[in-house]
DNA sequence: CGACTGATTGAACCAGCTCAACTCATGTGG
DNA sequence: CCACATGAGTTGAGCTGGTTCAATCAGTCG
């Protein structure tokens, strides 16, 4: 690993050690809102940027709770949720390395996030984003642009969950996250799971056994093999086929 | 009514007809994306707005297709949905008087839109819109805070879909349109339904048979008063309970 | 009036849920 | 080094909320 690990105590006070993790070289960049800057633009969000981590399983934000922070997802996976007063759970998305949290600039957090595994973060005071985005249109747009993508995606899930079949919906979920891996360079047959079957399963509207059994299902079809955290697509075709468009 | 229905005609071509439909006396404005420009910018959008109108049942847009205008409803109400090939549909939402489509502003339309009852639109040529925007970053600002609030619609809708039982996805849907068309000045205890029993069902993720059994039940305990076009909220307490958050 | 179209109601069915047992790692401390 | 928790995942069996299929009802229009 790099050395970052050193810069990521509470807090996250290593604004002025600039030796490491340079936005320059930030291997998500290009996948990020971040790439709509140029070198003297990086330069200053660097400054506003406060490298973090968190343990699996803590929280990043609260649902509800005002917004005094944005973050960028550089390693590790985020689950994103809303929860009913007894209990049941849905989850919005998974962000990955390159996600922005808090794209919307609103006042509060729409949701809860918290860390699935290992998770490193640029987070940034709400407030000082705001003034650093503030005369930069270009900046402004392409965040635009990542929240329409999003909405647009919140639009297929909308479809998946009202209208899918629990088949239909595990295999959507396995081609979607192995595209979005391919996106961020880890192209792979071999989709990790770093999320339990819990999360999939709040993620997809259904309960765990059935992803469970679903999962055992396409495996017994070999359609899929499970590894340990992750599953190989043994046939993109027939998952593609399954997803129902 | 006014004189606007002439201009309707295929095609709107009314742009030099300034005696009507002016911004400044628009009755949704203040609701919507316009709100946020000053009179002299109102001009200079009305000089670029084509006052539409379509008749129930008829497509403003296509799923998949070009984008080429970008609307801003007035009057009337659109449905927005996806389908699957197999003919299963899906209904993101339903757009009401203040509401713009096409605010992520993306090359081509996500969702098909379809007018439920007779609709009137302000319509803009996606360029046209585009080079409008260019140099208002405060309207940009507006277009994005009015996306990052779809997008927290979007996640409720998630919610719903994936967690929510069938009299609670009624119960929530009578209470925010009751809430939608109270905010754009229709405040009522009388919700008007102008889409048909098939709409709310795809909009909720239940059959036709499902919701119509769902609304008879409230009916009968006495929650709600079926009316024609329309149900009478006897007991928003009850309503908001059920809606379970 | 008959012919639609949309909504309601009834009855049987089933996809996915619930409840419960079991497996399989991983960890812990005596 | 083993005994035994502990937590995640799988599997089975029965149940049920919502669907499916089908009939009926209620406007509305020509």
């Amino acid at each position: 690993m790099d050395m970052s690990e050193q810069c990521t105590a509470p807090g996250g006070q290593c604004k002025h050690n600039r030796s490491h993790a340079a936005c320059a070289d930030c291997g998500v960049r290009l996948f990020s809102v971040c790439g709509a800057l140029d070198l003297s633009e990086l330069e200053a969000l660097e400054r506003i940027s406060q490298p973090t981590t968190f343990a699996p399983k803590t929280m990043l934000f609260d649902q509800g709770a005002l917004a005094g922070n944005v973050f960028n997802v550089t390693e590790g996976v985020v689950r994103l949720y809303k929860s009913l007063p007894d209990g049941r759970r849905q989850i919005m998305g998974f962000a990955l390395p390159g996600d922005f949290l808090g794209l919307a600039l609103m006042d509060r957090y729409g949701v809860t996030a918290e860390a699935v595994n290992h998770v490193k973060v640029c987070r940034f005071l709400r407030s000082s984003f705001l003034s650093y985005i503030d005369g930069k249109p270009h900046l402004l747009k392409r965040m635009h642009e990542f929240t329409g993508n999003e909405l647009s995606l919140a639009q297929d899930q909308m479809l998946l969950l009202g209208r899918k079949t629990a088949e239909e919906k595990v295999a959507a979920f396995l081609i979607n996250l192995q595209a979005r891996y391919a996106r961020i360079g880890a192209m792979s047959v071999t989709v990790p799971l770093p999320m339990g079957r819990q999360d999939i399963a709040d993620y997809l509207g259904l309960t765990i056994e059935t992803v469970s059994r679903t999962l055992t299902k396409l495996a017994r079809e070999k359609t899929i093999l499970i590894v340990p955290d992750g599953v190989r697509l043994l046939s993109s075709e027939r998952l593609d086929h399954l997803t129902a468009a």
